[in-house]
DNA sequence: AGTACCGGAATAACACTGTTATGCAATAAT
DNA sequence: ATTATTGCATAACAGTGTTATTCCGGTACT
């Protein structure tokens, strides 16, 4: 009944191809269809396999999801690390959130379920993942510390003006991916940049 | 031939308790077992009636999570209002700000649904959903035009602070029920009472 | 070479899920 | 009293995650 298989399986050890291909059809759905869209039979649709290698290959969907979830902080690091360092540190922080709330809205579905504690499949944030999600935390702080250092903002323990910064971001972006807040009413210039701006005590823009 | 079953009750005014108890194990379950144990099945088994109620009661899953949601939102405004005026607008103000985040903490699965955005099996909130949910906020502005009227804060449009206010707290109280913030670690006197403090500009303490 | 092996994938089954179709009992309407 | 309708139970359909079994193909021996 099924097509004949590949003829050319280059196995070639390391990272076995199904697993790459699992992990491409995962971020792709969730991003364009919904977590909805995860499940194990529709992943082997995709990535032209069988569930079983959902299983072989990392033990269950909540382990899946963990990878996809892991894949999309390893990108919103990188996505920070694209800031440069100019001789402008306040400049810098602003571009920092910029991406930030850039990255996020270009990938609510993950976003969500990266901080927004969104269940999926009965999958939860585990501390290590925690962990790797706060360092998104130290670049803000790092930005911060190199923005008192040069006497723009008032200087104090940087790490909880992060804190406060990452709430007042993440809160204002949750609000976004909700539909509660849009951008084309305004909403950034009337809520988010006086937010960010009496926060930290210096105007901020966030927008274009 | 036959129309969608109306979700009103048919005939007395006397709403029917297979609904209630329903709507009453939904509540239960989301709030004890999480989103995952929300099941028709489930509630079926927790009602000691069908899954065909409900179908006949509200049409179907994200119909009932709709009404649950409802309920919650109902709740947070109730939990609102038991909120006093006092001479001291400021001190209501803050009064206001904890009854939101005790709500939000002694149900937060409830919450993240609410305004977190989980996709519970394909219910997304509608607008009129968010527009009731919106009238969190308009508390909000009503409090804080009362503290400038007062002259407590600076005097400016009061709907663009509360949705600061609003944000700051949504985010912070998000990360909190997400387990990266914990409040035994001085989070709230260390990023929460600042944040709120340099908002308005003005001392705020959360804790107890 | 041949052969045993063994890991990963395919097939199928189990217990779930939401939803729909059917049937039935009781009530409302005529 | 007879008909119509309403509301739930039963059962079925298609979907889900997961597990057991089978099976095939490359690896590693002999």
């Amino acid at each position: 009944m099924n097509a004949l298989p590949d003829p050319s399986p280059p196995v070639s050890g390391l990272v076995p191809e199904v697993r790459r291909k699992l992990l491409e059809a995962a971020a792709r759905l969730l991003s364009e269809e919904g977590p909805s869209a995860l499940s194990a039979r529709r992943l082997a649709r995709e990535a032209s396999t069988s569930t079983m290698a959902v299983y072989t290959q990392f033990g269950g969907m909540p382990a899946l999801v963990r990878e996809v979830v892991a894949e999309g902080f390893a990108r919103l690091r990188e996505r920070l690390a694209t800031v440069e360092h100019t001789d402008d540190a306040l400049a810098d922080l602003v571009q920092l959130c910029r991406a930030y709330r850039e990255n996020a809205l270009e990938h609510p579905n993950l976003y969500t379920v990266m901080f927004g504690g969104t269940s999926l499949g009965g999958y939860r944030l585990s501390r290590a993942d925690m962990d790797v999600g706060t360092d998104t935390f130290t670049a803000l702080a790092d930005a911060l510390d190199r923005v008192m250092g040069a006497g723009l903002i008032r200087r104090e323990n940087s790490r909880h003006v992060a804190g406060q910064c990452w709430s007042a971001l993440h809160g204002y972006i949750m609000l976004e991916i909700a539909g509660i807040y849009r951008a084309e009413d305004g909403t950034t210039e009337l809520v988010l940049d006086p937010l960010l701006s009496r926060l930290l005590a210096v105007p901020i823009t966030m927008g274009p």
